[in-house]
DNA sequence: CCCATGACTAATT
DNA sequence: AAATTAGCCATGG
């Protein structure tokens, strides 16, 4: 697909819907095919010009563990309470259940 | 073009 | 289960 890869991870960090999560490496997976541009992906949301307005607090490390955040992990974490997300520690409860993956078109 | 950096991962200890 | 380690990739200097 086209251009640029920041604008790639904002466009499917958009598509996440409200009281669920989905993972650096699904990103990754979804644009460039492999999981190894996960780190990238984290690279990029870091620079998200509108925090909350793009909920890239909604993207997560593959553990479970909430990761960072540009505006703090804290901050993180609030807003995924706020949205309905039981957090303990810094660890997503119920992971699997409210866990985004995107589709893969297989033609 | 080479090098350092980081909101990551998987494997190992 | 927590901490380390090496590997990977898109940027920016």
């Amino acid at each position: 697909m086209d251009g640029d890869f920041q604008e790639e991870v904002l466009n499917r960090v958009k598509q996440i819907p409200r009281g669920k999560v989905t993972i650096y490496g699904a990103i990754a997976i979804a644009i460039t095919g492999s999981v190894r541009a996960a780190r990238a992906v984290g690279q990029a949301v870091a620079k998200n010009p509108y925090p909350i307005i793009i909920p890239c607090h909604r993207v997560v490390r593959s553990d479970g563990d909430v990761g960072g955040y540009s505006l703090g992990a804290d901050k993180k974490i609030r807003l995924l309470r706020a949205e309905g997300i039981e957090i303990k520690g810094r660890k997503v409860m119920n992971f699997a259940e409210i866990l985004f993956l995107f589709e893969t078109l297989s033609f």
